[in-house]
RNA sequence: GCCCAGAUAGCUCAGUUGGUAGAGCAAGGGACUGAAAAUCCCUGUGUCGCUGGUUCGAUUCCGGCUCUGGGCA
């Protein structure tokens, strides 16, 4: 028997925090957030992270569990995401996993095994300084040695993918690109759902650029200062996050503030069309029209799917 | 009113010594398995302002017109 598994996510500013709690409340589920940023503290008006009183009473897990200047990556969170599920289920509960991060999603929903192992960040570096030196061409050279399949696989300009690729081979001495087709082969472990808010695209973009509008207005540069203050840095994987990037630049003064500010909604918008392709490619999707639906015909149709899939209910 | 400079892809512009054009950005599509809000790839036909003329052929040269900047009155 299948553990149950509610998945709700579609791009960023569809709509997913709100209907995810009515959802959770309806089903007596709890949700596990997969969002690579809101797992942070301190971050909360750019990550447009949920306040206490949205949740009503929902327990949230994987919200504010890291420093911006800790480390956190997707095989940290498949561990907490894994401990959750079987936590909620133990106490008779839904997992409802609400968020739009499709990578942590996935290393979730499949299993993902991540073997035991430090980021190597000498090696990156020295690769990385290869790449400058020599071009990336020779960078991909060296991955075509130890991994042809991979290297064939992934363009020479994608350095951050090639160097994880060497790293993942000199670290656990098997290929990349052998790991990567055990884990594609893999089927999910979980009876789920996995359903994806969209909508027009226009008007996707309009209400990208309102929400960004409403976080300058609620104070992200106060909250940028604060963490600069507090050491966070351009380099930190936290810091790299829409909106913070852009005002760290405004900060130090490279940008203007409104170059600043149109910047992070042009990102935005190209970040949504991301989500939008990793999504589209997913199996099993269950499309959700915010056009044609209201929320509350939405949750009867995601309601009626669980019935026929006999999750909770 | 006169003079000058423009008018080319959604935007900013390049270019064609006359053979119907190309960059950046935007937009669209895609990849992704320990940085993922990251990283990377692919896609450029548009009455070359309108209208006459020269020419085998004009977006390109010449004239007129319209519009937009700037200058002079």
């Amino acid at each position: 028997m299948k553990k149950p598994l509610i998945i709700l996510t579609g791009p960023t500013a569809s709509g997913k925090t709100d209907l995810s709690v009515r959802l959770a409340k309806r089903v007596n589920g709890e949700i596990i957030s997969a969002d690579s940023m809101q797992v942070y503290k301190r971050m909360d008006i750019g990550t447009a992270k949920i306040s206490k009183a949205e949740m009503c009473g929902i327990p949230h897990h994987l919200i504010d569990i890291a420093e911006p200047w800790e480390e956190f990556n997707v095989a940290l969170f498949k561990k907490y995401a894994d401990e959750c599920i079987d936590d909620i289920l133990s106490r008779g509960h839904i997992p409802v996993i609400a968020g739009g991060t499709g990578f942590y999603i996935n290393a979730v929903l499949y299993d993902t095994k991540f073997t035991e192992h430090q980021t190597d960040y000498k090696l990156r570096k020295s690769l990385y300084d290869y790449a400058e030196a020599n071009g990336n061409n020779a960078l991909h050279e060296k991955l075509r040695e130890i991994d042809p399949e991979y290297a064939s696989e992934i363009h020479p300009n994608n350095v951050k993918r090639i160097i994880r690729a060497i790293e993942y081979r000199t670290i656990t001495g098997e290929k990349f690109s052998e790991h990567n087709r055990r884990e594609r082969e893999k089927e999910s472990p979980y009876n789920y759902a996995y359903f994806v808010l969209n909508m027009d695209r226009n008007r996707l973009y309009n209400r990208i650029d309102s929400r960004v509008d409403k976080m300058i207005a609620d104070g992200l540069y106060d909250e940028v200062k604060e963490l600069i203050r507090l050491g966070c840095n351009k380099d930190m994987v936290s810091m790299k996050g829409l909106g913070y990037k852009e005002l760290i630049s405004y900060h130090m003064g490279s940008v203007s503030f409104d170059e600043a500010v149109n910047t992070i909604k042009q990102e935005t918008r190209h970040f949504a069309k991301r989500q939008l392709t990793w999504f589209k490619r997913e199996d099993n999707i269950i499309w959700l029209d915010k056009d044609k639906k209201t929320d509350d015909e939405l949750l009867g149709y995601i309601i009626c799917i669980l019935k026929e899939k006999g999750i909770g209910v």
